[in-house]
DNA sequence: TTAATATACTGACTTTCAGTCATTTATTAT
DNA sequence: ATAATAAATGACTGAAAGTCAGTATATTAA
C-alpha cells in the first residue's frame, strides 16, 4: 500500500509551496516587515497550517536559506570545475560567490541572517540543522579546492585546508555582508565603488595564499 | 542664566543613565528577549520617558553601540602606538580587535546587529548617525596606520589605504562573527579552536600586505 | 454503505510588547 | 501665590507570533 507514501510525498509537496511562498513574502517585505499571516495569505492556506509545517518564523526563514545555500554549492562546484590550478579554483570560488550575492541577493540577506545571530542547533529545530548540514557541504567543495592547490603546488603546503576555508568563508561573507549592507552608504561618502573593494579582498586572499616556490 | 544649561547637562546625565540601563538589560537578555518595560523599570523611569530620549529600541540598542565603537577606537589607537612598523601596527590594531571580541563581548554583538542590518542613516536617526561617524574615526585610526605602513617602506605601496581599510575591517569583523556566535559550533564538529582561525586570518592578511621588497 | 478512526486544516483567541498620548507632577518665571 | 513651562507617567492601542479546540476530509473496518 503506498498510501503512506503518497501522503509523504504530499506533504512534501506542501511543505515546499509553504517555503514557496514565504520566499515571495519575506523577500518582497523582508523577514522583519513580513508577518506569517502574510505568508498564510500567500499560500492558501490557514496561518495554523504554517506551523503544523514550520515550528515558527524563523524556522521557516531557515528552510529559506538552505535553499540559497544549495544554489551556493553548485555555483561553487561549477567555478572549480571551470579553473584549472587549485590556487585559480579557490579564486574562482570566490568570484562565483561575488556573483551569488549580486544574482541571488535575497538569498544572500537570508545567509547574512542566518550567519549573524546565534542559531540554536538542537534536534528540533530542522531546518537549523539542515542549514549546518548544507553548509558544511557548500564549504566541503573550497576545502577540496584548497588541498588540490596544495597539491598541485600553487597554494602554500603549510596551510591547513580546512582552517584556511573556515578563514575565506569568513572574511568574504564579511566584506560582502558589508558591501551588501554599506554599499550604497561607503559609495556616497568615500567615493569608492563596492564591487572594487570585493575585487581587492580576493586579490589579498590570492596573495596570502599563493606558493611563492611553485615554479611559474 | 545657567538653569537652561543645567537642564541641558541633567538631560545629558539622564540619557546616560538610560543607556547604562539598556545596557544591563539588553546585555543580560540579549536583544530580542529584552523588553522596553525591563530597561525602564531598571532605570527607575516609566517607559514613556525612554521614549523622549530615544526614538525607539533600535536607537537604544544603537546608543549602546556607540559607546562599543569609542572603546574600540582607543584600543586601536593604543595597540597603533604600541607597534613600531606601519605593518606592525595594522597587526598590533587586529589584535587589539581580538582582544575587544574576548573583552568586550557584548558590546561586540551590539557591532555584530550594526554591522549585519540595515541601518536607516537618516537625520532623526541621531544614535545611527552618531554609530556612521564614530565608526569613520575608528577606521581613521587603521587608515593612519596603513599609511605609514606605505611611508615606512614595510607595506606595499600599491595599495589604496582607504580601500585596503574597509577589506580589512570586513573581513575581521566576518572572521570574529563567526567564531563568537559559531565557535563552539566549529569547535564540536571539526576539533578546532576558533582563536586559530582567527590567528590564521590575521596572519595571512599580513603576508598579503607586506611589501616584499622591503630591506629586511 | 456506513460507522469509526485518523489525518489535515482552520481561524478565533491569547499573549506579548513596541510605541503613543492625555494627564499629572515638578520646576521656573511673573 | 499663580501662571507658564518642562519632565515624567502609565494606561491604552495596534500589531503580530504562536496556540488550540473544533471542523472537514480522507481512509479503514464492519
Amino acid at each position: 500500500m503506498g498510501i503512506a507514501e503518497r501522503r509523504e510525498r504530499e506533504k512534501e509537496r506542501r511543505r515546499n509551496e509553504i517555503i514557496d511562498a514565504a520566499e515571495k513574502v519575506f523577500f518582497a517585505k523582508g523577514l522583519a516587515n513580513a508577518t506569517m499571516d502574510d505568508v498564510a495569505e500567500e499560500a492558501e492556506l490557514s496561518k495554523g497550517t504554517l506551523y503544523l509545517y514550520f515550528k515558527n518564523k524563523e524556522e521557516l526563514y531557515l528552510a529559506i536559506n538552505r535553499r540559497g545555500l544549495e544554489i551556493l554549492e553548485k555555483m561553487f562546484i561549477d567555478a572549480a570545475a571551470q579553473a584549472q590550478s587549485g590556487l585559480e579554483k579557490v579564486y574562482a570560488i570566490g568570484q562565483s560567490y561575488f556573483r551569488f550575492q549580486n544574482q541571488y541577493s535575497d538569498y544572500f540577506n537570508a545567509m547574512i541572517y542566518y550567519e549573524s545571530h546565534q542559531i540554536d542547533f538542537s534536534e528540533d529545530n530542522s531546518c537549523a540543522m539542515a542549514c549546518d548540514q548544507q553548509g558544511e557541504k557548500t564549504l566541503r567543495v573550497l576545502v577540496e579546492a584548497i588541498e588540490s592547490g596544495i597539491k598541485d603546488g600553487t597554494i602554500r603546503p603549510d596551510v591547513e585546508p580546512m582552517k584556511t576555508a573556515l578563514v575565506l568563508w569568513g572574511q568574504s561573507t564579511g566584506i560582502m555582508q558589508i558591501c551588501s549592507l554599506k554599499g550604497v552608504h561607503i559609495e556616497e561618502e568615500h567615493n569608492i565603488n563596492p564591487d572594487d573593494i570585493i575585487d581587492l579582498s580576493f586579490d589579498l586572499i590570492k596573495r596570502a595564499l599563493q606558493n611563492s616556490k611553485d615554479k611559474k
